[in-house]
DNA sequence: AGGACTGTTCCGCG
DNA sequence: GCGCGGAACAGTCC
């Protein structure tokens, strides 16, 4: 479920919900989601900060910070009573007036690191992301010197958090489509405009994203809601622009949806 | 029954 | 040695 814009939306959530709260209690149900370190660490402390960098929502309190990565269907809500029974609850932080946060993960795919909050930076830069794409990814030539060495298409590396951060599958197509560039473009064949516009497409998709967030659709596959993007999901259908239909294209193991007819920037 | 799925890391092949 | 694709993780929903 969450890509960038979803992980941010969340983090702003968990601010409200818990920064200047002190939490009374803590419950693992699931062991398994913390890789490091106890989580027991939180109990009785009042969070400071939660913020976002790349898909990770970091939780800070005086002395420790809580990474938590949501991975396919981790989200974070706030339950104010007993009544969560049909969700798959990983962890639970009770707040001091009853309400608690819950991490709520169907495929049980998500992670959470528990460190001394000076590790915090050490761990982050360890992982070895790459500069977040939003709110402000590196400019155009940076943004292409980010794809050099290798002679794999666009798509693909787009998706590599290591390059840049935040950009997941249907990011990748959105932002694609947008900058009207082939998905099956080699990094190598773009050009600085190429990069302008596919720069330019990122931060609309996360924009755009973001400000649908307060309306009901957010989690649109899981609610059956209406599909809120452009192409993704969309293959078969008419391409926004007019131009035919849209193509689905399997490209390591994931697909992209795109418009033979106005992305071709960049074909091979 | 089999495949697809919004993420990320690791393994093995070329 | 490296870059790349595919598998793996785990669960649900067609």
């Amino acid at each position: 479920m969450p890509e960038l814009p979803e992980v941010e939306h969340m983090s702003r959530l968990l601010h409200g919900w818990l920064v200047g709260q002190r939490v009374t209690a803590v419950a693992l149900p699931d062991p398994a989601l913390v890789r490091h370190g106890d989580v027991r660490a939180l109990e009785g402390a009042t969070v400071q900060r939660c913020w976002r960098r790349a898909k990770l929502s970091i939780l800070e309190t005086d002395r420790t910070a809580v990474v938590l990565s949501y991975r396919m269907t981790g989200k974070v809500v706030l339950s104010a009573g007993p009544e969560d029974h049909e969700r798959r609850v990983r962890l639970r932080l009770e707040r001091a007036d009853g309400a608690a946060v819950l991490f709520d993960d169907t495929r049980r795919l998500g992670e959470a690191w528990v460190l001394p909050r000076a590790h915090l930076q050490g761990w982050l830069d360890a992982r070895g992301l790459g500069p977040d794409c939003w709110p402000d990814p590196p400019a155009p030539a940076a943004f292409g010197q980010r794809f050099a060495g290798t002679r794999a298409a666009i798509k693909p590396l787009l998706l590599q958090p290591a390059r840049i951060a935040g950009i997941g599958n249907i990011g990748a197509t959105e932002a694609l489509w947008r900058a009207r560039i082939d998905p099956r473009a080699r990094a190598g064949a773009l050009e600085q405009a190429d990069w302008t516009a596919l720069r330019a497409g990122v931060l609309g998709w996360v924009e755009d994203t973001l400000a649908a967030e307060d309306q009901p659709e957010i989690h649109w596959v899981t609610q059956g809601g209406p599909n809120p993007f452009a192409v993704y999901g969309r293959a078969g259908g008419p391409c926004p622009r007019g131009c035919g239909p849209l193509v689905a294209l399997k490209q390591a193991g994931r697909t992209t949806t795109w418009c033979p007819g106005c992305q071709r920037r960049g074909q091979p």
